[in-house]
DNA sequence: ACTCTGACTATTT
DNA sequence: CAAATAGCCAGAG
């Protein structure tokens, strides 16, 4: 796994976000053992709309804010996609994020890297 | 090799 | 407590 780009260890790990649960940027940047890289999580996940394996929507910022709904198509694509899957969002905001955290680190450990 | 940029985060004002 | 500031790193031109 250490041979892949970091592109592709994020898509990995994106596609493994349980239904109904988010995670953030940082969170994954600091599985993949990159915690300072958040901002490269985000930016993959630029190319990861072309992936259907990998839910996007799941993936927010550190409090829980839809920061790339901007990216998807419509003005609440990502908030409906996330309601519609039981979680909660008011205002671009996740309610009871840390209820509906993921964390790679903890969930996964040493899963497949 | 260099510069610009960003779906972040932590810190300081 | 909201807004600005500063690190951060890897891909793209």
């Amino acid at each position: 796994m250490e041979n892949k780009n970091f592109f592709e260890k994020v898509y990995l790990v994106a596609a493994k976000i349980p239904y109904g649960r988010v995670t953030s940027y940082g969170a994954i940047a600091k599985y993949l053992g990159a915690a300072r890289s958040a901002r490269m999580v985000g930016w993959a996940m630029n190319g990861a709309g072309k992936k259907p394996e990998v839910p996007a929507h799941r993936v927010v910022n550190r409090v829980g804010l839809l920061s790339g709904k901007h990216h998807f198509e419509g003005t609440n694509l990502m908030q409906q996609l996330l309601e519609n899957e039981g979680i909660e969002v008011e205002d671009l905001k996740i309610v009871n994020f840390q209820k509906h955290f993921w964390d790679p680190v903890k969930e996964l450990e040493e899963d497949f890297l």
